[in-house]
DNA sequence: CGCGAGATTGACTCGGGTCAATAGTAGTGG
DNA sequence: CCACTACTATTGACCCGAGTCAATCTCGCG
């Protein structure tokens, strides 16, 4: 990632630029509104304040760039505005880990509210446009309007829940389960994001979704095949089109031991009833 | 779990009831005040406020039972003032999946905010004392104590930061090196709280680790054995004796490929330098 | 004293990590 | 425009760590 390849897929096949980005000139910068902020968050805010004088500027970040670094004293949170980004863990060797790949709506810097200094750090995955939210700012402006500090709340219980279920699926699935539940967290996210679901570019690299999903790069370009072969998406490179997002949803295999706490555990079918016996090598 | 065996392990040999629990009679139940929770807490609070009047009530729930489970509706945090007690998800088929062991100081229920209602289950693993803080309370007090607020902010950022470590240590540790990062983990919290380091029970199953870590049983059960022999630590069944709590903090083994992402990794010594060969089974 | 949950161990298997060779792609510069 | 270089991705061969299955042991409890 110390190469900031000057990637030019604005405008790609498969993804066209954003739909409509949020925030106005002024300055020859560009401001959000707090409504713009908390529709990006997808937080229904009845907000009752007009606040036209409230505005969070916007910055800027070219691909290979850092937002934050590990360690860096905290004051700003990010709202993703545009663009694609990862946060990573980096261990005592200097080994990357991957944390999250943020996207349009998404939240960075909370792991720095607490030290005062980032836990992670923010990488650009592609171009970026993020909205700065000054802490002392936002907690200030918290105080006086309710809806902004249960927004923060909601944001960071969001987050939360979200490194949660990751927890789980790293704890408890098989390698193919992890790819296809990634898969699938993809598309919805694209969807949500107002893109096709069906076929969309992945833009990180096997060795970065890999990290993510606790696998090696092998394994996830194998797996990609695999479930290729199967039918259950195509894949060229980083072009992915889903053909069965059924089945991507509730593909299991290995239940792995630790699973059967209680359940009766009926040892047939670990594939969930998505229709057609594929990846039914059991 | 679903059996609340009435354990009788309040006074254990090598874990005496808590040193000093926080809380004051008042109408035939325990109360605390702010500054008792910001104590627990660990946060340093200039309390300003004299709080007498803001109290807290406390809730005790014997071993096995729930605190809260996952869909109920959410309204109340709650904080440990003594005791153990484990977080878990439940997956489609019924299966646990352990998230953390919670104990004197740490929060639970952060993760209902988001959709008000909580997003795992909370199971007393022995005999607990906690604190009840109504979410709405909380907040309201937050506008008008701003370290108040900024506790909670605090909280949920450490909490996060936590699983961001755990999504880490699932992702690229082996299994010894999750057993060990365990153990050392248990070690330091009980010294925070003021125990033992050296000595302690396990409050938890075989099972309840391996799922935590992402492991079976078995696994955990082979793996503590082998640090016993190995001098790491002593083990006898629950008790565990920690002998080396350097050679743990350090193990290693199987930079898994993922690792060497950039790193030089000398292929020797996959242990780090923790005095003599131990675990050098490499 | 016997029951049942939990823990320990052994034997066997295999998913996925490791190592390695090949190939597609993109950016660079002559 | 094309070689040159550097990534990134794909595949195959091999093998080991950890899961699976199962037998035994221990301990606390009724």
């Amino acid at each position: 990632m110390s190469t900031p390849v000057p990637e030019s897929r604005n405008a790609s096949s498969t993804m066209h630029t954003s739909p409509m980005e949020a925030g106005r000139q002024r300055q020859g910068r560009l401001w959000s509104n707090l409504k713009e902020v908390c529709d990006l968050l997808h937080i229904p805010t009845a907000m009752s304040v007009n606040s036209e004088e409230l505005l969070f500027q916007h910055v800027q970040f070219k691909t290979g760039q850092r937002v934050h670094t590990i360690g860096q004293a905290f004051d700003t949170l990010y709202i993703v505005n545009s663009g694609f980004l990862k946060t990573v863990l980096i261990d005592e060797f200097g080994n990357e880990q991957v944390l999250s790949f943020p996207m349009k709506g998404d939240m960075l810097g909370v792991d720095g509210i607490h030290t005062r200094h980032y836990a992670s750090e923010a990488v650009a995955l592609s171009d970026c446009d993020l909205i700065l939210l000054p802490f002392k700012k936002l907690t200030a402006l918290g105080r006086v309007h309710t809806e902004l500090e249960n927004l923060m709340y909601g944001v960071m219980s969001r987050e939360l829940v979200r490194e949660q279920s990751m927890i789980g699926m790293l704890g408890a699935l098989s390698a193919e389960a992890r790819v296809a539940r990634f898969l699938v967290s993809l598309a919805d996210r694209f969807a949500a994001m107002g893109y096709s679901s069906k076929l969309f570019n992945l833009r990180m690299t096997r060795h970065e979704i890999g990290s993510y999903l606790g696998l090696t790069l092998e394994t996830v370009s194998r797996t990609l095949s695999a479930f290729n072969e199967i039918g259950l998406i195509t894949v060229d490179q980083r072009t992915i089109g889903i053909k069965d997002a059924e089945a991507l949803k509730t593909l299991r295999r290995l239940p792995p031991s630790r699973s059967r706490t209680k359940s009766p555990a009926k040892p047939k079918s670990d594939l969930a009833p998505s229709g057609d016996a594929l990846a039914t090598t059991i």
